[in-house]
DNA sequence: AAAGCACCCTGTACGC
DNA sequence: TGCGTACAGGGTGCTT
């Protein structure tokens, strides 16, 4: 469930801990944690480097290291990022862990990678762009405006839900904050790209850089669950505010219609038939 | 280009 | 109680 908004606050938490500070070692607990290096380079490339600087790119976390190596982490679905002190006891689905030096203020001295489900990953790497290249504009920067917006929709044709989860088209957006943004701008998922006015691609456009930067401020969503933890082990507060997501039957907030909930590409999808039209002008 | 499916995983919920 | 199954959704890769 990370998704943009989860991972961006994960790596504001690991930004301010974390830079500066020396990997002193590493412990790989499950071996397909690490896609590449093998997990003996992977420690050994890793020990002794310190992190120059923290970063995210889609849902990607970037820890640039002060040798021009890149670790990059994806948390997938059930991946956590733990800084915790060497005291607090190791959870049970603990994969890699990384053993930091000694901090002035914090006692936190392991970054510790929780992944009950395993689908998580991490790259070593003297060339991140291998991996970043094929991703999609950052729905939150400024280049990613209204125009750009309209010309990628223009030339595609497939479904509007899917597109937007589609990395390589639009990065950040998972199936939380997609059901989400197309609620706000009252465009029904199934509806094809290309057949967006433009006042609806505005409201999108309007709807995915609100409900992104307004879930980071509540830093992130934490379902029932518990998935998902910021770096400080603390839930996100979002999930208080999600409208549709998880709403299956409950009445729209808008019109008061039940939110009806069905399949698109094998993900739930949620919605309201009356405000989300299939058509424009429905 | 787009859609569907299997797969990677494990905990939880549910029907019988 | 317990067993089998479906489901959750971040992806990749293959086929149609």
């Amino acid at each position: 469930m990370p998704e943009l908004p989860e991972v961006e606050t994960v790596v504001r938490g690991l930004r301010r801990s974390l830079t500066g500070r020396r990997i002193t070692g590493v412990r790989v607990n499950w071996s397909g944690s690490i896609t590449r290096p093998d997990p003996q380079s992977f420690v050994r490339r890793l020990r002794g480097r310190r992190v120059t600087r923290v970063d995210r790119r889609g849902k990607w976390v970037v820890i640039e290291l002060d040798d021009g190596q890149t670790l990059l982490i994806h948390l997938r679905m059930t991946g956590q990022l733990l800084l915790e002190p060497a005291e607090c006891p190791e959870g049970k689905y603990t994969r890699v862990v990384f053993q930091l030096n000694d901090h002035r203020e914090s006692g936190t001295d392991r970054l510790r990678f929780s992944d009950m489900r395993k689908f998580g990953r991490m790259v070593l790497t003297d060339d991140p762009a291998s991996v970043l290249e094929e991703l999609g504009p950052e729905p939150l920067d400024d280049d990613f405006t209204v125009e750009r917006f309209k010309r990628m929709l223009a030339e595609r044709r497939g479904r509007i839900k899917s597109l937007l989860l589609n990395q390589r088209f639009l990065v950040g957006l998972g199936n939380i904050y997609v059901n989400e943004a197309l609620w706000l701008a009252r465009i029904h998922p199934l509806r094809s790209a290309d057949s967006l006015s433009g006042v609806e691609v505005e409201a999108l456009h309007r709807a995915i850089r609100s409900v992104l930067r307004a879930a980071i401020g509540q830093g992130g969503t934490t379902l029932e669950n518990g998935n998902f933890r910021q770096a400080n082990g603390e839930a996100g507060e979002f999930v208080d505010e999600l409208l549709v997501y998880g709403h299956e039957g409950e009445p729209c907030g808008c019109c008061g219609e039940p939110i009806e909930r069905v399949k698109v590409g094998q993900r739930s999808t949620y919605f309201c038939s009356r405000c989300q039209p299939t058509s424009a002008d429905g």
